[in-house]
DNA sequence: GGGGAAC
DNA sequence: GTTCCCCAACGCCCG
DNA sequence: CGGGCG
């Protein structure tokens, strides 16, 4: 098997188990049995063989009581090194969660056949599925069985204990403590200089001490001896506690971040002793200024160097030292640091008085600034003191460079202004002068530039970042009156606006309207809609009032189809869509910045954000064990309100919240592999001809996307496991009767290219699209019920549009009015399929 | 799309 | 002020 | 059994 199943599902950088290099040919195989505390408690057997560790995972343990039968599931191979490992696996790893070992030992073929090499004995009874080995363990000891359960295509095995003398009557793993608990080993130092309060855990100040003290911003640099300075870092201050050689890193809110710095928390658990440390995680660029933007995004992925800036302790073994003065905290913590020899954990550097020099210097190497503490305070947590002073640098420029760079995905702002300097011939990113961008505001924007640019006097600067989207800068030469390079909608990610420098005319001349986008009115306008091109339009329907938003927002860019015209369509087929909703529980599947922007499904809405008239029910969810409140669009507004949100598409149950268990219909969805949709058609025909075999109506309609979908009425009598099973039967039979061309596999690989029928989709809370929904697919297409005789080939998956479905409805009416109506009897139709066998 | 947390 | 995050939940499959 | 995945 190999270990790159073992190593593909996990990231070393975040989680401490191996990665598993070494093979080792010892003369006794070892074995381990790890308990393992993940999403559910279980146990992992591991042994060794053939340079690696063959796996399983027993759920309920293994059991030292003759006979008994525990589920064994053989999982990927994993490396020597695991025999040894224990520990935390971080949320969010494959196998998050402590892992004990719980017994550890060696182990033999049972009863192994003299001349033959006992591995290749063990391996070739692993390859028949029966190993019969012993145990030498702690608690695990004597002869067990691993057998493969034959029947079963699966990797289940069972490990079966066998009668040797070393069996017990009684055999309770979870009363038995792990051999080698995680973080169980620690080592104690002691410190001399802590004359502080009585010996207290640090659990117990945690809570605490946790929260860091702040520094109060000023101007002007406090120069006085007595004052201790050291950089202002732009980075994430972070107080970590450890304790058991467990840390816990946290935010100023109390966030973790041993996820997100698992390296450094990686190099914090070699602290064995027991201490709270306060510090700032930066990344840093070659001149040693922190670099805010590549910390914010970190993904442990790149090449970046996470440091982390130790700057005052707080605990340290048995004793809170936060009201010792910072000079001797300073002390305490380089001489705790001097036990270890950290790689990214640095003490912060400081001075203690000079402060100006210091400030000037550091301001001058493009630090953000400098934090001034008397040496003499005490820390404060939480608090915000006049003991501790931060001081930012300002700079003075020779030109400003302005560029405009837009963040990925953001859909509230635009972008920002981001400044530069120019200065002894680099460009250097000062920061953004930030402001939220749309198109109202770009005029404004320019305004508030040009404003800047002539500011004669020195001006502050935000020091936020970007976190998507890089600042493109201009070469100097450039600079001048540029005023307007590219700007596009379409993309997430939009092209960098540049604005010029020294440029002095008004914003009104430099034609930056005419940049912004395409207006909404040159779309053709519709005849039955209240809907207009404004931005933004407040809906009135007696006492509901509806406010739609971002009517000019391209949702399909290639088309240029707007948020507005989505809505004007739902508004002129409102009354054909509405009975198909009645009552159901929707599950939104919002699309807010269009179709080519991100998306996410919403089942529970947030009451208390819902206009006072929108209709909700509360649903149990089984998985969530709370109730959901499901969406119920009844008319006209409600669905208006929903499209507004984003929903491209409307996905209502099968069935109505007054009945949640039974569905209103079956259905069936013609999904085509890599197939001609004349086939899809075929098999629709085949479905339609089984139906009236069985005399019972059906309804078809495009999917919308590249399928059909039929469905078949059945009035709310049956609960979704009998209808599932009933279209499970109808799917089987239409398979069997186009065998070339359709499938019911469940599995991709297995499918091929055909038509698969999947009849899955009668469950509860499953969501299909409805009759006259728009799918977020090119040109934007609409699920379109039809008439059986157009199920032919003349039909195409994408024919009927937002464009041109309006007018189709309007003449054929709906064509589906049957399937709310018309219920068949199960059991008669049951009948009728026996008599065709 | 919109609120809240985080910085 | 700006950005990020969240916003489902079925039943498979397979380790 | 349970997490990943579709």
């Amino acid at each position: 098997m190999g270990l790159s199943q073992y190593k593909s599902k996990r990231d070393f950088k975040q989680s401490p188990e191996p990665s598993g290099k070494k093979s080792r040919r010892g003369k006794k195989l070892k074995f381990v049995i790890q308990r393992h505390d993940a999403s559910r408690l279980h146990y992992d057997l591991r042994l060794e063989l053939d340079g690696v560790l063959k796996s399983w995972a027993v759920p309920k343990g293994p059991s030292m009581v003759v006979g008994d039968k525990r589920l064994a599931v053989m999982v990927e191979d994993h490396p020597i090194e695991y025999l040894n490992f224990y520990g935390e696996i971080p949320e969010g790893n494959y196998g998050a969660g402590v892992m004990d070992i719980f017994d550890s030992g060696t182990y033999k073929a049972y009863k192994a056949p003299p001349n033959v090499d006992e591995q290749t004995h063990l391996k070739s009874q692993l390859e028949k599925g029966d190993l019969k080995i012993v145990f030498d363990g702690t608690y695990i000891k004597g002869a067990f069985a691993l057998v493969k359960i034959k029947s079963d295509e699966a990797n289940n095995w069972l490990l079966i204990k066998k009668g040797d003398g070393f069996e017990l009557k009684e055999f309770d793993i979870g009363s038995l403590k792990p051999k080698v608990p995680s973080g169980a080993v620690k080592k104690h130092k002691s410190k001399s200089s802590i004359s502080s309060s009585k010996t207290k855990r640090a659990e117990d100040v945690w809570e605490t001490h946790q929260k860091p003290m702040l520094a109060t911003l000023t101007k002007g640099i406090v120069d006085q001896s007595g004052w201790i300075y050291e950089l202002k870092y732009d980075g994430y201050r972070a107080v970590t506690l450890i304790s058991n050689q467990k840390p816990e890193m946290v935010s100023r809110n109390g966030n973790s971040f041993n996820n997100q710095f698992q390296t450094l928390v990686k190099e914090l658990s070699a602290v064995e002793d027991e201490v709270i440390l306060d510090g700032e995680v930066v990344i840093e660029n070659k001149a040693g200024v922190s670099e805010f933007q590549l910390l914010q995004n970190y993904s442990g992925k790149g090449k970046e160097k996470l440091l982390y800036y130790l700057f005052d302790i707080l605990y340290l073994n048995g004793h809170s030292v936060i009201n010792l003065p910072l000079r001797d905290r300073k002390d305490l913590l380089a001489e705790f640091l001097e036990g270890y020899s950290f790689k990214n954990i640095k003490p912060a550097p400081y001075v203690e008085g000079n402060g100006k020099e210091y400030y000037e210097q550091r301001a001058k190497e493009g630090h953000e600034g400098v934090i001034a503490k008397d040496s003499t305070s005490t820390y404060q947590p939480g608090k915000r003191s006049r003991q501790w002073l931060k001081v930012k640098a300002t700079m003075s420029q020779e030109a400003i460079i302005c560029g405009y760079a837009l963040p990925q995905n953001s859909r509230k702002y635009f972008g920002s202004l981001i400044l530069g300097v120019y200065e002894d011939g680099k460009l250097r990113h000062i920061g953004n002068a930030g402001t939220g961008f749309n198109d109202d505001s770009l005029k404004n924007l320019y305004k508030r530039f040009q404003d800047l640019i002539t500011d004669t006097k020195p001006f502050t600067l935000k020091t936020t970042r970007y976190t998507r989207g890089k600042p493109v800068w201009l070469k100097p030469e450039m600079v001048c009156n540029v005023k307007f390079l590219s700007w596009t909608h379409d993309k997430v990610m939009r092209n960098p606006v540049f604005l010029g420098l020294r440029v002095d005319k008004p914003a009104d001349e430099i034609g930056i309207e005419q940049t912004i986008e395409t207006p909404a009115n040159e779309k053709s306008s519709k005849a039955n809609t209240m809907i207009g091109q404004e931005k933004d339009q407040i809906l009135k329907f007696g006492s509901k009032e509806l406010k739609l938003t971002n009517l000019h927002k391209e949702f399909w860019p290639e088309e240029h189809i707007t948020k507005g015209e989505l809505l004007s369509y739902y508004e002129q087929i409102s009354s054909f869509i509405l009975p198909y909703l009645k009552n159901r529980p929707q599950s939104l599947n919002r699309f807010p910045n269009g179709i080519k922007g991100p998306s996410f499904y919403q089942k529970d809405m947030e009451v208390s954000q819902l206009p006072k008239w929108v209709k909700t029910v509360k649903m149990y969810s089984k998985s969530n064990n709370r109730d959901i409140d499901y969406l119920i669009v009844n008319d006209l507004p409600s669905l208006l309100f929903m499209v507004n949100l984003g929903s491209i598409e409307i996905n209502p149950w099968h069935s109505r919240y007054t009945n949640p268990d039974h569905p209103d219909y079956l259905m069936l969805d013609l999904d085509p592999g890599d197939i001609s949709f004349k086939e899809v058609v075929n098999t629709a025909v085949v479905v339609k001809e089984l139906c009236d075999e069985l005399k019972m109506p059906c309804y078809c309609k495009t999917s919308g996307a590249t399928g059909l979908h039929i469905y078949m009425p059945l009035g709310a009598r049956y609960d979704y496991d009998q209808v599932k099973t009933f279209a499970e039967v109808l799917a089987k039979i239409t398979q069997s009767r186009i065998p070339e061309v359709t499938t019911v596999e469940r599995t991709v690989s297995k499918r091929g290219n055909k038509i698969y029928v999947d009849f899955l989709q009668n469950r509860k809370g499953q969501t299909i699209a409805a009759p006259y929904s728009v799918r977020p697919r090119p040109k934007a297409t609409v699920s379109t019920p039809l008439d059986w005789d157009e199920v032919n080939h003349n039909l195409s998956p994408d024919m009927f549009t937002i464009k041109n479905a309006v007018k189709r409805f309007e003449e054929k009416g709906d064509l589906w009015q049957g399937v709310l109506k018309n219920p068949v009897n199960l059991a008669v139709v049951l009948k009728r399929i026996d008599k065709l066998k």
